[in-house]
DNA sequence: TTTT
DNA sequence: TTTT
């Protein structure tokens, strides 16, 4: 069903809470930064270095729902998941283009470790791997509200494609990364 | 050495030959696109679609030399190599990001079937996998005369990482992709 | 749906024609072996070295109908699937081990290069990718009959499971691999 | 420098602590098995099903050292490496194979989580990821002493390959798996 | 047993 | 811009 392959495989940690939206057709799109960290020792100096790399991460379907749900800001996460390249217009109508790793039904992804990053909860116990993190609301009445009377296709709506990614309409100004 | 996984995995084709450049000490830095196409069937129209993804990937090291000497617009390869998101300045002076795939030592290549794609020979006959196709002047020679002329941290000059990315000065406009 | 990640990635060729069993309810399971080779250059000789790594690989549904029908002696192939070891009793009686790579609906297959390896078809054109290659007998038909007359469980009858491995009835003495 | 990809990844928890053997060259290899766990529904009876993949890995160079000082049973792990099928004798002087993950410098192997599995050091403390555990006794001294003087080659010593695999000679019968 |  |  493919010519070629497009995988990611990333293992890191999220740079804050997922943020979940709402398609339309109720399908769930949850987006996350994931970092992971290089470190090496430069040749030159000797001195040790690191890098942090930020990825943009898409989950659908039903991965969207449970990294909704279980991830937290901190969390260790495992992903495998497929780049893509979205096309979008600045507020100055410059194409500009985003490049994302989307984490579909061909994806996989695994909460890691068992202190599930920051649960936000005010007290410090764990919840444990596999024990959702129970909310004061349910995520899915609370969130799906907000979309459905604001779909996320206002900004792309010329394009309306079928897996076509979320507006990041929270973002400030228009660098999205 | 690192914090996490950053992995990226490739078998596509190349949209146009190899671009060589060469760093101020002489190191290849290679730049390839690389397509890899999904094909799916839509649910509501029974529809066949088809989605190309265009990847920039950006060899380092010995893995450049090879790419450049035998890659060919339309090979087929298989490359593993790690995300990079850079940011530059378009002519506005506004941040843009760049996503690559940086193939360096810790990544792989592999040239795949025997088509090693267009050699521009002016024949068809295929030089075949493992021997090295003919240019009309030694890369090295020819390639590495410009950048050390005009070396390419231009742009980027007040960063001068080590490991920081080629520019593409010559991009026609300030969409680099 | 799974604690855990278990993926293998393989770019190699197949050492022989598929083997296609069919199982007591219609289902493709097809087995390949595919050679992986690594070289590199012994530090203490400076002799180049090269080991051939042989790989058991066994698709199950569509793909399994996919490998039987399009792959050949010679071809080459990425596989992405995940590792599993089965154990069976030699003619003594004694547990054995043989460890597999399965290619399910989680995996993947991509057939690679424009030679489809060996089509045994009498002329050396090549059939080319993505065009069946023509048996004499419709694989199906023909491939169908034997395994319902004399099923694949035999051996492992008592364990029946649904997605047990093939036996290798076929294999001259007890050692499979 | 190889043909073809061969490539494991795997996330999963050690079975037991790591067995750290030394080369008589002073190289350590490193032994652990890692638990990878797969669970479905099965279509027919709606049950929930549970399958544990038990994988030997073996670490050389660096990687076995880190693995035998930071690794404990239980200790959550991301390991790449290569397959490797290894072939023995029983005592019977029948042919026995044995198919490995080797993790050398061209793996990767990443401790998850934080909760570093078991450290048998009296008190449940986690000393953290990142902070070796203390050992009564430094492990490179402790443990370099017995394999020199009793080298691993031992029941392999016919072979004596260089990249020849640890025996296992901790396992009461000839099934090594 | 494959391939280059 | 590639490939089938």
């Amino acid at each position: 069903m493919a010519r070629g392959v497009n995988k990611v495989i990333l293992v890191g940690n999220l740079g804050g809470d997922p943020e979940v939206r709402y398609m339309p057709n109720g399908n769930a799109v949850t987006n996350v930064t994931i970092a992971t960290t290089d470190s090496w020792k430069d040749k030159q100096t000797g001195q040790q270095q690191e890098r942090t790399e930020w990825h943009r991460v898409v989950f659908f379907g039903r991965l969207a729902e449970v990294a909704g749900e279980y991830l937290r800001k901190g969390s260790q996460v495992y992903i495998e998941g497929a780049l893509r390249t979205r096309k979008w217009q600045d507020q100055s109508g410059n194409d500009r283009y985003t490049t994302e790793i989307v984490v579909d039904i061909n994806g996989q992804m695994q909460m890691l470790g068992g202190r599930g990053g920051n649960d936000n909860s005010g007290y410090s116990q764990d919840p444990g791997y596999g024990m959702p993190q129970q909310r004061q609301q349910a995520p899915q009445q609370q969130q799906s509200m907000v979309p459905q009377q604001q779909p996320m296709q206002q900004q792309q709506a010329p394009q309306a494609q079928p897996q076509s990614a979320p507006n990041f309409d929270d973002f400030d100004d228009d660098i999205p990364f």
